[in-house]
DNA sequence: ATACAACCTGAAGTTAACTCGAGGTCAAGC
DNA sequence: GCTTGACCTCGAGTTAACTTCAGGTTGTAT
């Protein structure tokens, strides 16, 4: 079976242009091309794709890509430095996953904040009375809540 | 209690330049200055540097941060809007992690297919005999190794 | 046979989010 | 009184990751 950017853009969920970037910026040593110079993917490339969409998506710059997929290139002596990159990342990708559910948190506590000003009609029922200014225990309160719904 | 700018910085962990992009941006209305032109912060200003932050990690356009913080400036009417903002970020986010936890377990494959090459010495392991082209049979073989080592 | 969609290249353009440089103000410490 | 560090503005420069444009080739369906 063989593919064609077209099918790459769609299974990686890019634009063809951005295929053809990535190529030129080196990520895609390993395609073939027809003899109308037309891009050509082979079924063991897709691993390749996996793995570069899967980089990508983490965040992971294209030039350091690109370092990867070369050092996959010239066989086992960089077997260490491609585990190593690889070690790194994950390490990376799980605090910033550990960072996203904190945030996370963080939204749904304003979420509440809202909710619950919507409900009354007025953002006042979370300000020190008089002010503006929002009453720091609100948080708690909503922790509370959270609490309680656990049951 | 006030902060400068300084301060601020360090809180969102970004430099001092990059905060006056924000305010420049119209993210901080609400800061006052000193009579020397400084800008200075007041204590409950800094709920909206935690939102700004948790907004900006989450990777929310500093446009749309500008947005939601303008809502804040207009009172009442503008609270269904916010609400509405932070509930559609917050499935945003959720699809995000989620992405984001496939990626961290095909990133653990690709380090399993790794180890298991260095402890070898070699890729020609994965390969299927003869090829360089991977064997499509290696990760259900990781997959049975991580089920097995869950005990 | 011709239209059309899908592919190609090279070069220029775009956007977001900073970053940097030049030149200046101000308060505190020595 | 003078230096130093933290702040200021304005405007230009940078970078990554595409995107768009202009002009051209192919293979297939009507």
């Amino acid at each position: 079976m063989i593919y064609k950017i077209g099918d790459i853009a769609r299974e990686m969920d890019v634009s063809v242009d951005a295929i053809r970037y990535y190529d030129k910026e080196g990520l895609m040593p390993f395609v073939d091309r027809d003899k109308a110079g037309r891009r050509v993917f082979k079924e063991n490339d897709m691993n390749f794709i996996e793995v570069i969409k899967c980089m990508k998506q983490s965040g992971i710059p294209v030039k350091e890509i690109g370092t990867f997929i070369d050092w996959c290139m010239e066989g086992d002596d960089t077997l260490n430095d491609r585990f190593e990159f690889l070690a790194e990342h994950e390490a990376k990708l799980e605090d910033e996953i550990k960072n996203l559910q904190e945030n996370l948190a963080f939204l749904r506590w304003k979420k509440w904040y809202y909710k619950t000003a919507l409900d009354a009609g007025t953002e006042d029922i979370h300000f020190l009375p008089g002010t503006r200014e929002v009453d720091p225990n609100e948080r708690k309160r909503y922790e509370a809540e959270l609490k309680n719904n656990e049951d």
